[in-house]
DNA sequence: CATTTATGACTGACTGGTCAGTCATTGTCA
DNA sequence: TGACAATGACTGACCAGTCAGTCATAAATG
């Protein structure tokens, strides 16, 4: 048609790349009818998140490369800047939209009225360690630890909504376990991040040296709270 | 797919230019009188090192110039290929020297005779701390946490020489601790990391929050050791 | 409902700049 | 002076970010 010649008639000169319509076909025999569109666009944009999720926890910040982004993605390289300003900004919100539901889930343990603290902290414990050390979103935390000097705004990021309130509830939990005579230390609610400290000794081990040594976080801990709240198991 | 063939590709199949890293070598052993030039490339080679180590720590080792560590140093870039294979075998070898005379500083405590366990570990985390977490030395610790995962090699290395040697030694001492009656929890000697732990978390605190919260490490480490050994300070 | 027009999500070739690694040339010591 | 050390301009690969063009879908129209 005249269209189609006008149409061709501009661009045309170049290469054999006009099967674009072919190009873009493969996908096309997908059984996904995704129909609404907010919804396709939703899809991608989730797609893209865990695409970079997985890119920079493999290989860091700067030696990742957006190609690969997308091509993990099942997307074109100019589709990822519908969704983000650039590569930097990309991974900041990546971090704080990864650790928002991170943190809620941990938050999330049952505050059971009649358990002891040791209880209470040994399931907060058995949480993390299942959820955090064991899968990839351990590599998150050791992303953050391995970026995070030069991402001071991650790293505000984190220290506001992770470790200061972490360490707060910790201190608050610590101080009801002196108030109800389970822990004898007073001294340790000036530094929650000595109950807390085994749990980041996991998740580290876990990503270096798990192939060297594997480590038995869980058991870990409970030794850990043993020097706490003195011994209890029989294990 | 094709990027990373040809990346490692073109890693493999370099040129036979290599054995400049070799050719330093023979100069060791020599009988050879130590020459202004000797003297002179040694140095030359330690500023080098020395502006690296700086690089790498404040960047990370993909974002990290060469062209920044020639200029730090003082010298032309070419220079560094005198020294070194390339950006990765330096990244590398670096580590290992760094390294090694950590591990020395560390490991020359006097082993008093008449201390007690406790006191030898104090000793141990004292020095660990103002010698590493409160210096450029505990961004190395960070570093290799940081870049462990994309060097196997540096990973091994560090395993080997500091962790497993550590751990065992940690042990030996938490044994040592438990047949004196100084250590009343038998299973810490299962996890030395825990013993450790306070001081691992002091050098990521520093390195990330020290300026949102500082963190007096020397004086957790003593809570810590409180809840292993007893109390015992009035403090 | 069928057809035309408008929208904007999506694409990927391309650009400009960066940087690891090279090597012909220049400098320096023994 | 001969041998080796040092230099830094240069090369080629690589990659973040752009933008002209495409096309499926939605809105408007008859």
């Amino acid at each position: 048609m005249t269209n189609e010649a006008t149409k061709s008639a501009r661009k045309s000169a170049l290469k054999p790349a006009d099967r674009r319509a072919g190009a873009r076909a493969p996908a096309s025999s997908k059984p996904k009818p995704a129909s609404n569109r907010a919804e396709r666009a939703a899809e991608r944009r989730g797609a893209i998140i865990a695409a970079a999720m997985d890119e920079f926890i493999a290989r860091g910040f700067a030696a990742t490369r957006l190609d690969d982004i997308a091509k993990r993605a099942g997307v074109a390289k100019g589709t990822i800047y519908l969704h983000f300003k650039d590569k930097e900004s990309m991974f900041e919100e990546l971090i704080r939209t990864a650790i928002v539901p991170l943190v809620t889930r941990l938050w999330a343990t049952p505050p059971q009225p009649g358990a002891s603290v040791r209880d209470m902290v040994e399931g907060f414990a058995k949480t993390f360690i299942e959820e955090v050390a064991a899968t990839r979103r351990g590599d998150l935390v050791r992303l953050i630890v391995a970026e995070g000097p030069r991402f001071p705004e991650v790293a505000d990021f984190y220290y506001r909504e992770v470790v200061s309130r972490g360490l707060a509830g910790m201190r608050a939990l610590i101080e009801l376990g002196i108030a109800r005579g389970e822990i004898q230390h007073k001294n340790l609610a000036r530094f929650p991040q000595i109950m807390v400290a085994p749990a980041l000794i996991a998740v580290i081990w876990q990503s270096l040296f798990s192939r060297h040594a594997p480590l038995d976080a869980l058991e870990m801990f409970r030794v850990h709270l043993d020097l706490i709240f003195g011994e209890r198991r029989t294990a």
